[in-house]
DNA sequence: CATGAATGAGGCTTCATTCAT
DNA sequence: CATGAATGAAGCCTCATTCAT
């Protein structure tokens, strides 16, 4: 049960329109069986047959199960980076209140969008050997939240950014799951339990 | 994809003292395989093997390996009732910030104390058919917590003990996995998150 | 393969009431899953349960499964060996034609009466170790057929006494699974052939 | 106890000459272990080994040990099927006399010629889930048979097949499972029963 | 490079039988 | 003797991976 193996890198890297296809078909199968079937009915096989490939030509690409894995996830991280810059940019200068509800309905959205997948990948995420790519990007994550946070004289920036992150998809996450969608509401719900942990007081109770 | 499947149940109860033994060892093993090595880890062989009994008399009590994770799964959540009725009876009639206070700290040790059980066992839930005893704990939980709430005049109480529970969980899970040693500095940090959440101005901010 | 072993034989004879009872509730829950479900639906652990006693009972009184079903079949050859007795007795000094028409009334009778039971023990001897009494009773049952053709002058009694109940079992057999319901029928259809076999013309013809 | 599911199919139809040849070495190793050890004495494994391929092998184009069986027993209709055909042919114009011989030792050859394995697979049939193609295939026997004797003016004509068959099958298959090697007379005799059956005065008579 | 046939370790489960109580 | 807990060999089958074509 070591967890300091090497990741598990694409093997080779697409040189060729046709090799990234194929490489992009693969991943897209796996993706969506994963949704689908859930962990157990992702097999290699299956997955060849559903991007169109042989399992042959997969391994060609994949040195194994879990670098496919490894890089549906790795997309996934990439992604959420992508948004959370985005959003970063976009509340720049704004005031805190403004920053953090942008922020939460990100997060809805990012969990809407990737309807599941999140979820299956992090669970699987556990079970894989340490990725130096996806923990850069989870630390590049943090790191901007922190920055943002820092901005707006919150102290201990990188622990309450991890809270913060923690707050939100903890709460957003089963919420969906549920089947909630009214993403507004779920967003205020949010907003008072993330508000209150960063000290700003909130103007009325629920009570 | 049917959901609707009997759950497993254990085959057959215990009747001697000896069998009682038996069949708690294969749980005791297998909750063992689950937190040490994650779900692939757990096969029926060394499940077994680590019972210090033979692969027969574990199918004596269990039908298959899913009815032995269901019952984990059961067990887990049996305590986490019982946990909770004990901590609403300790704080029935304290007020609302004393409850709460004590509902995240008795989270936090049921977390460390079910070292990680939780986690494993809540990803393996969902892919197994629908446990009609499993269900009607969780909405006992719910309702308890509700009824806590709505004795402090929370709206919509119910509602409110979903988001409650999913935010202290989803807050105190992460800490703990990464590391977290300092349960009262988590506690306080939750409790912030909480209570905002509920509306209770908190006296100081973060900033 | 060896079919040589000793046939195996129950372990004890019964000495009291209640031995008695347990054996027969045995060897009745044994025939009764047989014809229910097959040959694969017999395990001696259901058998156990349905005759009501432990499994270590049943091994009191007979030392394999195999031994049940061979019992089983002795059974069963005693008893056809009882309904041709009767019917060979019965038929005593009466013309041929009226003891053919006998033997194949009587042995469409047994199997309708044993319903299905004479098919899956058949099979299952088949695969059974050599058994003297079962062989025994098979030689009396030819010897009992072939001594009523050979006191109507029949050539070969032997040898047509194997052919006779091969023709009319044959016949019969495929029409009664198939649910023919019938007998007389199913009779009339067979005493043809068997008249045939025999060389007495019969009056008409199907043409 | 359904016996409504789907039929056991191969599971992929061989496209290169090296799997073809896999999937006959595993259809004809698994008769040589059903005729040589019966039905207990077939395993996927076993099969997998005398057939010279991997378990793994087997199981690309068998979904299950059923599924091998029930293709057996397929390839022995078809065979049955193709005989009778022939043979059909062979008689057509003739007399019934002669087709009824010709029949007759047509099925003797059969049966020797399947040593066994029809006796068997017979037997396993009947524990298996209803197969479409194997029904149109004895339907078309009985077809056959039925329009010979149709055309011979023999009434109920399907019923007379029926019973034509079983009658022969019943008759030789003890016969010859009991060592007879004498096919002519076997067949003489089984004439006998069958023209006596049809209503065909046999001119002398055994007594 | 693509293909897909082949591999085989290993997982789940059954069931005849033994044996301590 | 009865009980039923325990045993474990052996059967069925899956699936990640390799390799000849």
């Amino acid at each position: 049960m070591t967890r300091l193996d090497h990741a598990p890198l694409p093997k080779k890297s697409p040189r060729q329109a046709r090799a990234q296809a194929t490489y992009d078909a693969i991943l897209q199968a796996a993706a969506h069986i994963l949704t689908e079937g859930g962990p157990t009915a992702l097999t290699t096989n299956l997955v060849a047959e559903h991007a169109g490939v042989s399992i042959g030509s997969l391994y060609q690409y994949f040195p194994s199960k879990e670098a496919i894995v490894a890089e549906l996830i790795r997309d996934l991280r990439r992604q959420m980076l992508d948004d959370i810059r985005g959003m970063a940019a976009f509340v720049e200068g704004q005031p805190l209140r403004f920053a953090v509800a942008r922020m939460i309905r990100a997060s809805i959205h990012h969990h809407v969008h990737t309807q599941g997948r999140a979820e299956v990948l992090e669970q699987l995420e556990h079970h894989l050997p340490f990725d130096t790519e996806t923990e850069a990007i989870k630390t590049q994550i943090i790191d901007l939240v922190a920055a943002l946070l820092d901005s707006h004289g919150i102290e201990q920036p990188r622990h309450a950014a991890f809270d913060m992150i923690n707050l939100v998809v903890g709460m957003a996450h089963p919420a969906l799951h549920v089947g909630e969608t009214d993403y507004e509401a779920l967003a205020l719900r949010i907003e008072r339990a993330a508000l209150g942990y960063l000290g700003l007081n909130t103007s009325g109770s629920v009570a």
